[in-house]
RNA sequence: GCCCCCGUAGCUCAGUCGGACAGAGCAGCUGCCUUCUAAGCAGACGGUCGCAGGUUCGAGUCCUGCCGGGGGCGCCA
């Protein structure tokens, strides 16, 4: 099912035993939550390799104190130890504190190495489900600012996160290519060709001049803006493409509307009641479905609303190419559509677990806020080119989506030299530097199997594989949780373990036996595997050199 | 007014579906380059976890209220 199972697993090895020794002292596992018994990484190293609550946890069901009942586990326990366990300890209100063998780390390591880059942290936990991933989608009125390349990062790496846990992730940028926003983008265009200013509302930022000078068509203000869009709508592409986000489908509004969709999904809604004219235009009942308020989906001028589109490319999304779910990452500014989606969504029949919308928090510069119509935001383009498309990228996963950045731009442009990119990507080259100096004076790695791991006892080294030990959950959890700055958490410590390592302990050099240089080699390996799957969840390059 | 997000060290942020003296990085201070890149390592300094209650054996973590910051509440998208 998951390569979990082709791995050493001691959460499960000691659970396993703690439900055995309740069950010998008569204590139902019933009583706990879940029935789960919870064991977990101290803290402190102090607190042994692992430990469990347990004893805190049934102690009042179990009708004695969680001391006594603590020790009566352990010497139950302790009469039969579990594998790789040297001895249980009781600590604090009634902690069992397991000391572990360095054996568990050696025989880790060697399930890593087995599995490898490709199968290490990989699962299969998505039962065959596809998933729809809508995001960004800014309109093609302007270049994106760099609120959207964090979001995009975070889609992006949510999207990798998905893939490596099974499911299969279709990424979609829906183009808002028709509507008033493009009528006025045109008419900046043409407004800018005829040597005038552009209208109050309208866009006013350098690159619109620079598209009026080109543009030579009619004097027609949806034909302009449409020209307009879709040159600017390349070069978003091209912006993405440089931080490694690719889509699979640009979906155009445009092509809803034409294609009758929208008359279809309104009709739709209308048969079940759920529809009503008033003051000249169609409104969706939105408030039996938990919105704010009712929502209008046909202007008084004939036009369909941009709910009315949406709805539309929801139901596409739903019931014409069958996603099992869709997972839409809008910006701040656009959360007060949200509940208006959701409602229309249900209003289609469709079950709102099927549908997630994650919000991004806003990005502030320090210098000012950020308006494209205004033209006086900072492109995702200039930040890309100023510090480089993997400090782009890993900058914007450090922390939770659900907390609004500060972007101070002279900070990082100072900081650059001094970025956790540099410090895990150099992690990186150093292990290649390695396997350079292997290659030069004639060393061959010898076969995993011939090699003793077990010589692998000095702290900064057991460190190491500790870490890595951890990424299987460190990547289900930042699936399940949607939460992909935990990579990055993890990959930043790794390249700490890493870095003392090298700094401690020569892989090869004159005072190193063969036999450990040959144990190192493969924990580096194991370091390479780490880096590498992370890295590759984050869309931040491994360099060889830097 | 109503809804959403946030408030942890000077700065940027972690803190494992509540757990055992609050952790990194950056900035600042002190040491470490004859061997695989010093873009590194080690040490010291630095916090009433916004405030007040509550639940719990145990709260930075959960609940309520308040304070402060951001976003939203269009026949814009």
């Amino acid at each position: 099912m998951t390569n979990k199972d082709a791995m050493l697993d001691m959460r499960a090895v000691i659970a396993g035993a703690l439900r055995q020794a309740l069950a010998n002292l008569g204590v139902p596992t019933d009583l706990l939550p879940g029935g789960l018994v919870q064991v977990q990484r101290p803290a402190l190293r102090s607190h042994g390799e692992w430990s469990s609550n347990v004893a805190l946890v049934v102690s009042k069901a179990a009708g004695r104190s969680s001391r006594d009942l603590a020790q009566e586990l352990a010497d139950v326990l302790s009469a039969r130890l579990p594998r790789h366990v040297r001895s249980v300890e009781v600590a604090g209100p009634g902690f069992l504190n397991f000391d572990l063998h360095e054996s568990w780390l050696h025989e880790s390591l060697r399930d890593i190495l087995d599995l490898g880059e490709d199968r290490f942290a990989a699962f299969d936990i998505a039962n065959g489900e596809r998933v729809q991933l809508e995001f960004i989608s800014a309109n093609p009125t302007g270049p994106i600012h760099v609120g959207n390349g964090w979001w995009g990062s975070y889609a992006d790496a949510l999207a990798r996160l998905l893939e490596r846990c099974g499911w299969s992730v279709t990424r979609e940028y829906y183009v808002n290519d028709t509507g008033g926003q493009i009528r006025l983008l045109g008419q900046s265009i043409l407004a800018f060709r005829g040597g005038h200013r552009a209208p109050d509302e309208g866009y006013k930022g350098d690159y619109v001049a620079d598209l009026a000078s080109s543009y030579d068509g009619p004097d027609d203000v949806t034909a302009a803006g449409t020209w307009a869009a879709a040159k600017i709508l390349d070069n978003i592409r091209s912006t993405l493409e440089a931080i490694d986000i690719h889509f699979d489908e640009w979906y155009s509004q445009a092509s809803i509307e034409e294609s009758g969709a929208i008359r279809d999904t309104i009709d739709h809604l209308g048969e079940r009641g759920l529809v009503y004219e008033s003051e000249g235009a169609t409104w969706l009942r939105s408030t039996e479905l938990g919105d704010s308020r009712d929502r209008v989906l046909v202007k008084s001028d004939g036009d369909p609303t941009y709910l009315a589109g949406d709805l539309a490319y929801h139901r596409d999304k739903f019931i014409v190419r069958g996603f099992d779910r869709v997972i839409d990452v809008f910006g701040a500014d656009h959360h007060g559509h949200v509940a208006s989606l959701l409602a229309g969504v249900q209003a289609m029949g469709i079950d709102k677990g099927r549908l997630e919308v994650k919000i991004g928090q806003m990005v502030s510069l320090a210098e000012g806020k950020m308006s494209k119509r205004a033209g006086n935001f900072v492109s995702l383009d200039s930040l890309i080119s100023d510090i480089g498309p993997d400090a782009t990228r890993l900058l914007s996963l450090m922390g939770s989506m659900d907390q609004a950045a500060t972007l101070d731009l002279e900070l990082v442009r100072q900081q650059s030299m001094e970025n956790p990119v540099y410090y895990v990507q150099y992690a990186y080259a150093r292990i290649s530097s390695i396997d350079r100096v292997r290659a030069e004076r004639g060393i061959e790695r010898a076969v995993l199997s011939d090699v003793d791991l077990a010589l692998l006892m000095h702290e900064r080294e057991l460190e190491i594989v500790r870490r890595l030990t951890e990424l299987p959950d460190v990547v289900l959890d930042a699936c399940r949780e949607r939460a992909p700055y935990r990579v990055t958490t993890w990959v930043r410590k790794l390249a700490g373990c890493f870095h003392g390592f090298y700094h401690d302990c020569y892989v090869i050099g004159d005072d190193v036996p063969e036999e450990l240089t040959q144990a190192r080699l493969w924990l580096v390996e194991g370091v390479r595997i780490g880096l590498s799957i992370s890295l590759g969840l984050l869309g931040v390059r491994a360099p060889d050199s830097m």
